[in-house]
DNA sequence: GTCTATATCCAGATAGAC
DNA sequence: GTCTATCTGGATATAGAC
């Protein structure tokens, strides 16, 4: 009896996990509105009806969506942060890492793309738009602190770290939508451009 | 008689210069499909149905503003390259105008944003695809070109200008998009931080 | 040229059969 | 749990009065 229960329960989180790797892939492609609940169904290969077995609305959705993407964001910056690395090399890791991600373009991109979009779509239901606000500084601070340290070991230039970090997390940004908007012509710029925003020059 | 039918036909582009700056403003926050032709004639301060005497559908809207900000994009790198800066001097003049231009938001902030945010929906129309798909190139090879002037006079790196070009324009573009989510944190970064990666280290 | 009223369409959400 | 059929609302686009 717990068995069956159990079974369902897994069962249920499976279904959800479908329709939120679908709904993942076109909202973060053509945004919340241009998603239809049909596309949704379509791609997860049921009728759109059962998706309200699972969920209120589209737009609990991707406030779900965006809830998770946050969280999964912050968590990296955080390991990121803790690793036994000294802060340039933190960097490095940092935009190598990222780059693969969207390289294969799987749901982590995807994550980072949908909070790209919904940052500066203001068609997005007010919970979404309260994650954002209360979450999107997290990743800037993190880095921001990692470059602080960089700067008292005389490793990384002395510059706003503040400024440093949006520079960071803005051409990150910048290289994710090209990719996702123009694939095919994407290349990886190399490692050593990126970091000479970064590197203390006076020695 | 000649002289009414022209004070009609400047009447005329008045309004529909009306509706394609009100239609900018929201296209370029909301995205196409948030965006209803309600919104464009509040804010145009008429009613809905009179747009239809100017336009024929939102997605012509849509589509001459892609045509424009495409138009307006290649203009101004073309004006870039026939500068009489050394290049290096021109990167950094491109750098120090766009920022500029994204602090106030005023139409030519909205033109760029408008084109990060359309090449990364495919919710758009067909003809507006193909106007990205047919001049997206056009900006970084103007700014490749000016790369390899000074690669070959040795004040920028030697690295590969498609990459070098392509890191240029995706942090412009992630810090348009940083400052229309987020504007009151944005802080123009320091020039030369963005700087240090085309200079040419070794002298 | 401009407005109001309305036809039409389409997508979100619900109801009910299986 | 899953599907099909349907209700309902809202948005595009049109028609027609002024």
């Amino acid at each position: 009896m717990g068995r069956n229960k159990e079974m369902n329960e897994l069962m249920k989180d499976e279904r959800k996990k479908q329709i939120l790797s679908s709904a993942l892939k076109l909202f973060s492609t053509k945004g919340l509105v241009a998603t239809k609940i049909a596309d949704i169904a379509k791609d997860a290969g049921f009728s759109q009806g059962l998706i309200y077995h699972y969920y209120k609305s589209k737009n609990e959705i991707f406030v779900e969506l965006i809830d998770i993407a946050f969280s999964r964001m912050i968590n990296a910056t955080l390991e990121l942060e803790k690793m036994e690395l000294e802060s340039l090399a933190k960097i490095r890791f940092a935009y190598n890492e990222l780059l693969k991600i969207y390289i294969n373009d799987d749901d982590a991109s995807r994550f980072h793309l949908l909070i790209a979009m919904a940052s500066t779509s203001e068609g997005i239901p007010e919970e979404a738009k309260n994650i954002i606000e209360q979450n999107f500084k997290k990743p800037y601070e993190v880095i921001a602190k990692i470059i602080e340290m960089g700067q008292k070991d005389g490793t990384i230039v002395l510059k706003s770290s503040v400024e440093l970090s949006m520079l960071f997390w803005s051409t990150i940004n910048g290289l994710a939508i090209y990719r996702a908007a123009h694939g095919s012509d994407f290349v990886k710029p190399d490692t050593e451009i990126f970091m000479s925003m970064f590197k203390n020059k006076e020695e």
